[in-house]
DNA sequence: GAGGAATAAGATAAGTTTGTCTTAATCTTT
DNA sequence: AAAGATTAAGACAAACTTATCTTATTCCTC
């Protein structure tokens, strides 16, 4: 169901989540914590920061770091800041035939397990993937 | 969530079961009603009857035709004939760092979703798809 | 048994995803 | 302002999926 890429990517934020400081954490360190290539990992962490789901810092002591509260990250903007949604969330039909799901017998009955796919990718957060307590004096948003 | 192949396989399924005289009909006239690559789609009605999905048959008058009763042919079973199954279906660890889904939070929450995505494949015909009532005298298996 | 018609099978190519490497740009520290 | 450290960016390469083409191989018909 998760591209190689989107994995790397979740792993990374939850890493980055898990980080109590506020400093910046080299791609290369990170990758080295989750065990993925380090160069990619910079590709990915880059495509990240273009979507505001980190800030990356250049130079001496720069890196990456998480840009939002874990609870404010869905699974879905992660893999939409990635390009890595799947092809079958949001279009007309999955079978490729320019039809539409209420036309395609095959896009109908994938209706039903698309759209609890989609709505688990939305409602799904970083924070739910951790476990993580709110953190004191959030108020939700 | 469907590969192309995937896609092209339960198509042409589709449209085996749709014809109702018991004759083999030609790859390439396949490809032509539902409009994929005939040459592709050879090679993919291949694996189906390797898989004992369809019947296939050489020399003139050859073709495919299917091989089953729609309602036996489960599309979990069309996606393991193509090798087409979803990499995380039956895997230990969706995130691909060798743990067991109990032990990451990753997948641990990608757990339910995929279950439910592998029901849906082992629980859903091509009966299903094609909401073909019962031939008669079928008594069920 | 010969010829025609179709699949079977394998080589090849194109496209996409994944991964690596090198160079440029930028920031911090001194 | 210079030096060092680090991301940014793009070229390049490998692997996989998708697609095409060519050559067997097999089967039916005559």
């Amino acid at each position: 169901m998760l591209t190689q890429t989107a994995k790397y990517a979740l792993q990374a934020l939850i890493h980055l989540t898990q980080q109590d400081d506020d400093d910046y954490h080299q791609a290369c360190r990170i990758a080295e914590s989750i065990k993925v290539p380090a160069n990619y990992l910079g590709k990915t962490l880059q495509k990240l920061a273009r979507a505001r789901l980190v800030d990356s810092q250049k130079g001496l002591h720069g890196g990456f770091r998480s840009a939002l509260m874990p609870e404010q990250v869905r699974i879905f903007d992660v893999l939409k800041a990635i390009d890595a949604l799947p092809a079958d969330i949001d279009q007309p039909c999955a079978c490729g035939q320019g039809q539409t799901s209420s036309v395609c017998r095959l896009c109908a009955r994938f209706a039903r397990i698309n759209e609890l796919y989609e709505n688990f990718l939305k409602e799904t957060t970083l924070a739910d993937l951790l476990g993580l307590p709110f953190p004191t004096g959030w108020q939700g948003d």
